[in-house]
DNA sequence: ATACGATTAGAACCATGGTTCAAAATTTGA
DNA sequence: TCAAATTTTGAACCATGGTTCTAATCGTAT
């Protein structure tokens, strides 16, 4: 029986993930995460060296899931125009997901300097997989020539930002944002189309032009339960900084 | 002679929103503000009844002028394509410029509750001038049919984005990067293009696929479109708040 | 049952940072 | 020049929130 068991401190990082993405990483406080994970606050210190460690272990935990989505996105047979596809997906999923979506790693600057280095390495690893998959596409003729390290801060700019407008109650699902934003945003770049649906498609379902229902108070979004998925690499660094 | 000199109230707010920038609004102190408008802590709440306020007043500032330009740009004759472009660069010139801009706008989670309201009533408005630029731009021919509210948010996310990433001692100038991101974000609604330079315009300078874009010559980054002019109702704001 | 380590609780500690305050310095108006 | 109003100051106040501490509770092996 290995101690401080490993499911306990999952069950408190994924509480900590949902009230970052619910309050923000700033207004979160120890006490409300501890109250969002069932122990007191003073247990949570049991756990967790503190609020930063917390917060790396969630950051690290979402940009290592994205990192192996874009990996394996990169690594398949499918046109590029469907790998990036494919990219924006996962990265949707892994941000908006109302189970499994954390938005602790869109706020690097919130953590000290030691463990900030870490995470901004993989975020930028993160982004140079997604530039390179632009250049893939543009080497092989599926892609304009263009700016591809700045086209892949658009596209990462666009899907990020959806953190901020996305309401679980929303008329739209994470999925059919997804599929939008992809569409258009491959769009911005793929190669003159005759309608051979290589990689790009038709703009959208001729019903577009919907007014998407009225300006959100921003209230706090309804909280989700803990699921059970796990991520193999993130909990290797869990075990890692054991003490 | 008014009292609480106007132009003092401006200074203020600029130094203000220069922390903002620098430090976040999170971690901006008001000791910071007070040390960057070269005055005491304690003479700030002379002018300003706290940091709510002062971050109001940047905040409004700054939409106001977005709003002004956005609706400017609407009222062209120029082809829609072009209208959106016009809008991209001020908005980013609004956001990134060394001296005038701001980003303070981009976190309203911070703001009490009483004046998020019309914050956020602002920021929706100028959400929808957006939108209303790409249902014009589909219905004229010039774009395709799309969702024009997710497109619109896709752009603005794009946008508001570089705020996180764009660093003033980089290789990029805001108006490089401005045009960059017109290219890519209108092209993804553009019409099918035959090279009509209609709205859309070939992908990049055929040097593209370059790791940090294009050359910049030395000095100042370019100073953006809009010209010094000020947003009438900012200071409108200002004065009626004056007590 | 007893003992010892793992876990938990909750109060208390303390640094940070927004804000207030009383008085001093400066400017203005007559 | 004098008095009132304006402006400025720096220390002090106080709420917030991360963190620490001590003691109680639980689980398990002997």
């Amino acid at each position: 029986m290995r101690r401080k068991s490993e499911t306990r401190r999952l069950d408190i990082l994924r509480a900590a993930a949902r009230v970052f993405r619910r309050s923000g990483v700033a207004a979160a406080g120890m006490r409300e995460i501890a109250e969002e994970a069932d122990l007191s606050p003073g247990n949570l210190y049991y756990y967790f060296a503190g609020k930063d460690e917390l917060l790396f272990f969630c950051q690290d935990r979402t940009l290592d899931r994205m990192l192996e989505a874009a990996d394996a996105a990169r690594a398949s047979t499918i046109p590029v125009a469907d790998q990036l596809r494919a990219v924006i997906r996962t990265h949707l999923h892994y941000t908006l997901d109302e189970l499994e979506g954390a938005t602790a790693h869109l706020e690097i600057d919130m953590l000290a300097e030691a463990l900030r280095r870490t995470i901004i390495e993989k975020r930028d690893k993160y982004e140079h997989a997604v530039r390179a998959l632009i250049v893939k596409g543009a080497k092989r003729g599926e892609f304009v020539s263009c700016d591809a390290a700045l086209v892949a801060r658009a596209i990462l700019g666009a899907l990020n930002w959806t953190a901020r407008w996305y309401r679980p109650d929303g008329v739209q699902s994470v999925a059919a944002i997804a599929e939008g934003l992809a569409d258009y945003l491959v769009r911005g770049i793929a190669a003159a189309r005759k309608d051979a649906n290589k990689g790009a498609r038709p703009p959208c379902p001729p019903g577009g032009l919907s007014p998407q229902g009225g300006s959100r108070p921003s209230g706090r979004p309804p909280r989700g339960l803990p699921s059970g998925r796990k991520s193999a690499k993130s909990e290797k660094a869990l075990i890692a900084t054991q003490t």
